[in-house]
RNA sequence: GCUGCUAUAGUGUAGUCCGGCCAAUCAUGUCGGCCUUUCACGCCGACGACUGGGGUUCGAAUCCCCAUAGCAGCACCA
């Protein structure tokens, strides 16, 4: 019986409930779902409190900007307060630039941050909790060799500096803010669990000294690590959820061992998994190393996956926004294709971008038989009303050395007239061949975008792959930092005008 | 090595918690067609995946075990 019913298709079985028993038919909806949705939090109904908390170490990439708009979608979905929060708690990793381009990169990418914190302003606060956290219990000063720990830790085996009183451990930790030990002399531990399985757990350090770099912001040499900073930040701004990738999965575990101490109750984390980018390194010490070399030009070369290199080339905020969405918060590892940034990109830009013609490695050509005539072709195909540019024809037009060659012996110059294509040599020359645009389709000629001789400008267009040059529309010069699509070409956004020409970058195809 | 996490088409993703409506969703990509004075946009169609092996079950992408692969952590970085 059970069988018989297995054997049959879904309609089928759907067809012989209904005569059967039409009560028991129940539909299930299939409302498409949203490709940009995130799963929901737990306890987000009343509002939530995220935080993007990037280290200002140099300009945000595209692995800043996967917790950045995370969060922020987040924080727009159910409402609340949303925190910048500098973590600058290692003036080794400190960039004094990305004070100011951290902020900027987040206002392009527009995100609802509500409040900027930085973690430098906040010692005295970290030294105090430190204080109550000694008082508790739950931490002492280590005075061990590093080496030495390390095979103390792997051993399971508690160091001596462990067995402290409280009074001594406050007082020593006085001496670290005094000044009284070197850098690396002295560490202030958390009191966890010896016998934890990952060893990385155990009694791991929350304050180090260090006076061999100065911070560009403070006075100061004593820091928290992130662990201990992180944990009283995010308990004192009241985080109530925390999305960020999974190499914190470790610290995590660690800053649950602070919240113990405390009596806290932690916010919800989510771990996100890995993310690869094809072909770029994402890096800042390794683009900053690039950089130097030379063989990167700034932290906008297109090469880069930084946020302002993106934007150079013409990538809408809203579309990497879209694009991170929609990869979501799985916790899987991810190779993040450009393919898909970019056909978010077009939806945006498409019904934006301007047309014109660009034509690349140009060779001037004269036009035999025909009248000076305007061509006036639309600014926007799909969309009239932007209007047209004007072309004045008067004898000879500039085409694509591409387009020849081979076996072309007819072209549509675009909203012009047909030409007949003949060589002499291995020079070409066009021959008038009627308007009918019927004649160039039953020929299966190419429509080509053109230029007439003497009303061009320079172009370079600036590829990942190379720079094409070529020549565009005088007008061009009128879109500098729009996207505008060339024709045939791709979309591209006007970099610069000047006596030189014009200088775009390719967005994508 | 130790401690964890993950595994669905080229890429991303839904479904996995609560096994049957999954001959597996959507997007992107590729190919073909239509539209079009762009190789864009739009429309139509095709292609393409449950890591492998056992087990439980009438029935497994979904539960269990083993294997494999990838990733993360084991810093006085974040």
């Amino acid at each position: 019986m059970i069988a018989e019913v297995d054997a049959l298709g879904h309609d089928a079985r759907t067809a012989r409930l209904v005569a059967l028993a039409p009560e028991l038919l129940e539909v299930r909806e299939a409302e498409p779902r949203d490709r940009y949705a995130l799963p929901p939090l737990p306890d987000a109904e009343n509002g939530v409190v995220m935080r993007f908390a990037p280290n200002p170490s140099g300009p945000l990439h595209l692995g800043h900007a996967r917790a950045a708009a995370l969060n922020d979608a987040y924080v727009r979905q159910y409402g609340g307060r949303y925190i910048l929060r500098i973590e600058d708690t290692d003036p080794k990793r400190v960039d004094p630039e990305a004070y100011r381009s951290v902020p900027e990169d987040m206002a392009w990418l527009g995100t609802a941050i509500t409040e900027t914190v930085y973690q430098s302003d906040r010692l005295e606060l970290y030294y105090d909790y430190a204080r109550r956290l000694i008082e508790r219990g739950g931490a002492y000063v280590c005075t061990c060799e590093n080496e030495r720990f390390r095979e103390l830790r792997q051993a399971k085996t508690a160091c001596p500096c462990r067995a402290g009183e409280v009074e001594e451990d406050l007082a020593r930790f006085e001496k670290m803010l005094d000044g009284g030990y070197v850098e690396g002399e002295a560490s202030l531990r958390v009191r966890t669990d010896l016998e934890a399985p990952d060893p990385a757990l155990r009694d791991f350090p929350v304050f180090r000294i260090l006076t061999s770099t100065l911070h560009p912001r403070i006075d100061a040499s004593v820091y928290p690590l992130m662990n201990f900073s992180v944990a009283v930040d995010d308990h004192l701004l009241g985080c109530t959820h925390v999305i960020r990738g999974k190499d914190h999965i470790a610290n995590t575990r660690r800053q649950q061992f602070i919240y113990d101490w405390f009596g806290w109750t932690p916010p919800h984390f989510r771990h996100y998994g890995r993310m690869g980018i094809e072909g770029v390194v994402l890096s800042t010490s390794e683009m900053r190393a690039g950089i130097a070399a030379g063989r990167y030009e700034g932290w906008d070369d297109i090469r880069l996956g930084t946020l302002r290199a993106l934007a150079r080339r013409g990538i809408e905020p809203e579309a990497v926004k879209r694009a991170m969405l929609a990869i979501g918060v799985g916790e899987t590892d991810i190779q993040f294709s450009w393919e898909n940034l970019f056909a978010e990109n077009r939806a945006i830009v498409d019904p934006l971008a301007d047309r014109f013609w660009f034509v690349p490695e140009q060779v001037a050509i004269e036009v035999s038989g025909a009248l000076p005539r305007e061509a006036r072709p639309l600014r926007h195909p799909g969309l009239p009303s932007r209007g047209t540019r004007t072309l004045a024809f008067e004898g000879g037009v500039v085409v694509s050395a591409a387009e020849l060659g081979g076996e072309v012996s007819m072209l549509r110059l675009k909203d012009l007239f047909n030409v007949d294509v003949s060589a002499v040599e291995d020079r070409f020359q066009f021959a008038y061949a009627g308007d009918d645009l019927a004649d160039a389709r039953e020929a299966h000629a190419p429509i080509i975008q053109w230029l007439p001789i003497g009303e061009t400008v320079p172009c370079t267009l600036r590829r990942p792959e190379g720079d094409l040059d070529g020549v565009c529309e005088p007008v061009v010069r009128e879109a500098v930092g729009r996207v505008v699509q060339f024709e045939r070409v791709g979309f591209a956004r006007i970099d610069s005008a000047g006596p030189g020409g014009v200088v775009a970058y390719l967005t994508h195809r």
